[in-house]
DNA sequence: CGTATCTCCTGCAAGC
DNA sequence: TGCTTGCAGGAGATAC
């Protein structure tokens, strides 16, 4: 049996979690495997997501082309000549490619079967993600979606810079933590990259957004690229272990200095690491190196 | 308008 | 051992 399998899978028997380099990593592995295929029919076992999945969307997708996959934010597309597959994976969802007929297991919600013997795969045990559907006009794409329209820069892109956030944040009593991983601010920033990059950059998260010096955004802002970038190059991370196609466990976990390291000593100064709520998300911080 | 809180859901861990 | 309870979290909805 051929399984042409996007070689990159979450461990179904630990909490996951897509940020960012999640999303990015499944964009690029399943890509390849539509882009030119068309797909023949969507298998939907479980339509109740955080909304609904349009009860009319095989009808709208059955035997169209995929042109394209991109992503914006955490969403992915996927993109036909009448219209876009608007994919979020929430907090536990996955998206592979599995040989067509493979037997369902009982949180795999949706099948997108493709003309090549693949389907792709979601499975969502959680249900906080969402599959929609946004139909072609004339001057729209699928970023005038009403989910993807107020959102704010990628941030890897040049339009993240310190001067857009320096504007952002002037007059903002909000926490800068809350602030950035705010998506009308800059997409893409997770609780566990808010966390890390605060520790970088070495700023309490509880500073008000607005009182935050310019130098300082400088390097908040270098820390978020790299932290998301490095997360990318590593093909993403997860809370616990990341599993591979290969079979190797991930390891960007192992490099986190602060998140989920609650009264473990600081990487760079021994101080016992401090965790409180923030929006209510785990926030760890070092009390001495965070100010 | 800006900000904080609530909410959806299920798996897991802790406590009894 | 088996039950109950609490917690985790992306981000829209709701309430100030």
């Amino acid at each position: 049996m051929t399984v042409d399998c996007f070689p990159v899978l979450f461990n179904d028997s630990l909490f996951d979690m897509p940020e960012l380099p999640e999303v990015e990593t499944t964009k690029r592995g399943i890509q390849p495997h539509l882009e030119g295929r068309i797909i023949t029919s969507l298998i939907v076992r479980q339509p109740k997501l955080r909304w609904p999945i349009p009860a009319e969307l095989n009808s709208y997708i059955s035997n169209q082309t995929i042109l394209c996959v991109s992503r914006r934010g955490k969403y992915i597309g996927i993109h036909t000549a009448t219209g876009t597959v608007i994919i979020h994976l929430g907090m536990s969802g996955s998206l592979y490619l599995v040989a067509a007929g493979t037997a369902p297991l009982f949180h795999d919600h949706v099948d997108m079967c493709l003309n090549n013997g693949q389907w792709l795969r979601y499975t969502d045990p959680r249900r906080f993600g969402s599959i929609l559907w946004h139909e072609n006009t004339n001057d729209t794409d699928w970023r005038t979606h009403t989910l993807l329209a107020s959102l704010g820069p990628e941030p890897l892109t040049d339009e993240f810079n310190a001067d857009y956030l320096i504007k952002r944040a002037k007059g903002k009593t909000q926490a800068i933590k809350t602030f950035i991983m705010n998506s009308k601010q800059v997409v893409g920033v997770g609780n566990i990259y808010a966390n890390e990059a605060l520790f970088s950059a070495g700023i309490n998260p509880h500073t008000k957004a607005g009182v935050i010096k310019p130098k300082q955004f400088m390097l908040l802002v270098e820390c978020i690229k790299t932290v998301l970038s490095k997360a990318i190059e590593q093909g993403g991370t997860t809370l616990k272990d990341f599993v591979g196609g290969d079979g190797k466990p991930g390891y960007f976990k192992q490099s986190l200095n602060v998140y989920g390291r609650a009264g473990e000593a600081c990487t760079t100064c021994s101080s016992t690491l401090e965790e409180t709520r923030l929006g209510q998300r785990s926030t760890v911080f070092c009390p001495k190196c965070q100010k």
